[in-house]
DNA sequence: TGACAGCATGACTACGTATTCATAGGGTCG
DNA sequence: CGACCCTATGAATACGTAGTCATGCTGTCA
């Protein structure tokens, strides 16, 4: 659409001062009086060329304006030098980790194509797109991901590493922060602050990491016989969060400490708290998960287990990039959490 | 590297539970006895197909597990589908406005190319790459970007925009929010709260957003009487903002407002000051810029200037891929942005 | 001086698709 | 019933590069 043929040639004369037709290395090649052949070496494997020609390559190339052609360049050599990323659209937690892999990529001389996708419906369309384009890998990062659509990508040619996403165990693999042993530090941290009753407020209790932190928290306070229900908010958000504070805060009886499944969502539940009145750690104790950036502010100051995302990501492009075969691709790597002591759990001196 | 010819025949019969050689049309065409040409139709163009070819066709390729290759698709139709986006790797403001990005890009099936730089100088790399993918516009998304480099984009037969980079002007289209008239109105608030004395706190003087904003709030105040020096926090971060308030805290006399040129480092201003028993709206009043997230979260709840994301975003996206020929780009779009009010410039009666 | 190694370069082909052009068949209208 | 048009399809080509193979050339060693 909008190539009209009868005003080529007044377009072909407006376009000199711009680009007409981009500029290929056959055209660097006429230039400089070489072939293609040395054109693309010149490009690619720089030492393969006499240091004269290269010169010669070299200026003819930039008087031209010649780019190199990324897309010519991958359907020949079959590398795309594209990472691609499955993530969900919402959440200051995936932000967080995008960016984290976005740098980290960068560094290696990487790009990062994003497949983000707003409901878990979109999720199949995503990977769908993913496929098509013949990247060097993904990412899949996001715990809604199914089972179903895991097997699909083990079976797929394309390299693969699920992030944070305890389901995928034994299908693709993973990386991701010790969910279990990270959220039972944090319930220890509870026992040592003598707690004696507690609640766990969840986002989704069908996901895979809410399932598998619900565990690590309950586990470790039953040890020492405290009990934990589970809350659920709804979704991953603040208001999710400030919601179920809200619903809490009508009860008669309050527990003595709270158990966040995520930051973003604790942010919420402290907030809202503090609407009806109740303050941490005055009337009670409260942890999150995930420690996000804000969990540090001094406005939270949240007790939080922080994942060492840096290392996270780290650990998820070795096995992306570094696995030659498929066979010596662990199946899982596990990283060990932080715990952050904020003033959401201190001893509260009334 | 890797294919070792001389086992081909066992690989061959190994690779026949995963994929060997990826499929192609060509083999679609064989095994349902069409044309590749017609193969390409059924993906690119069905209604060019007739019905009955088009099912023999789909249910060959799902046999075989045929997928488009993008790759080649874009090289013969000089199309990606893919945008790219030039972003800084931090910042809460910049994350928000990349998932936005991707969000709006997924709905209609583009996919979001990452360009993430970590220090001004390696903007130059990040174009330099986004050049060789031949992309069908980027978003050239930081106020760090010099004119020189703009100057270089306008010259190039890749589409592009600039978001909210008032610097960008007659360079490249772009699309920003009204950041001067926003700070004046923030401005105008202040004053109808009957401030005498202000202070702004920008991120770095030399950016060009920067400028802008204080200029806006720097005339507003003007106007009533009332001065406004400019204190520089060095960067647009939390800490930089806390610390800034550190210094702040020391000074003889307090300012009466304390206007803020972003929103993440206004969160670092109000728990700095605070730090330092200054509270607003007790002592001072603040205003943020940008209207982050948090600035709704009940912790913070800032005065600030809220840009119409999902708006700013569209409009982007809808220069970038609705220009058919480069004379009717817009030479910029600026959206207004809306006050919110916070509890930051409430009346506080003592 | 002749044989041979090693480097620099050119001709050619393949990567996988979309599109143009040509052709065959079926339907419509006078 | 013939002229014509329209649809469905196939053959062939081009997109821009990287890598393979062949070739000529320079230098070294016996």
């Amino acid at each position: 659409m909008g190539a009209r043929p009868e005003e080529k040639s007044s377009a072909e004369v407006r376009s000199q001062q711009q680009a007409n037709r981009r500029v290929t290395s056959v055209d660097v090649a006429a230039e400089s009086g070489v072939s293609q052949a040395t054109v693309a070496r010149v490009f690619s494997s720089p030492d393969k060329v006499s240091p004269a020609t290269r010169e010669k390559v070299r200026s003819a190339a930039d008087r031209l304006g010649y780019v190199p052609n990324a897309i010519a360049r991958s359907l020949k050599s079959q590398r795309t030098n594209i990472v691609g990323a499955v993530v969900p659209a919402y959440g200051e937690y995936w932000q967080s980790v995008l960016a984290e892999f976005s740098r980290q990529l960068a560094q290696r001389s990487y790009q990062l194509l994003l497949f983000s996708f707003a409901k878990p419906e979109d999720v199949d369309g995503a990977l769908g797109s993913v496929a098509q384009y013949r990247l060097d890998g993904v990412i899949l990062a996001s715990a809604t991901i199914g089972q179903a659509q895991l097997g699909r990508m083990q079976s797929s040619p394309l390299p693969s590493v699920a992030f944070n996403q305890p389901a995928a165990e034994g299908l693709v693999p993973s990386v991701s922060v010790d969910n279990e042993a990270g959220m039972a530090e944090l319930a220890q941290h509870l026992v040592d602050m003598r707690v004696g009753t507690a609640l766990y407020i969840g986002g989704v209790s069908s996901v895979s990491t809410d399932q598998v932190r619900y565990r690590g928290a309950v586990q470790a306070l039953a040890e020492h016989g405290v009990a934990c229900p589970y809350m659920e908010a709804g979704a991953y958000t603040y208001d999710a969060g400030y919601k179920a504070a809200g619903q809490l805060a009508q009860r008669d009886n309050l527990p003595e400490a709270v158990m966040v499944g995520s930051d973003e969502v604790a942010f919420g539940v402290l907030d809202g708290l503090e609407n009806a009145g109740i303050s941490a750690p005055r009337d009670l104790l409260l942890t999150g998960f995930d420690g996000l950036p804000q969990a540090s502010w001094a406005g939270y100051d949240l007790t939080t287990l922080v994942q060492a995302t840096d290392v996270l990501v780290a650990q998820a492009i070795d096995v992306l990039l570094n696995s030659n075969s498929a066979a010596d691709r662990p199946a899982s790597v596990v990283v060990p959490g932080t715990i952050r002591h904020g003033k959401t759990t201190r001893k509260f001196d009334a």
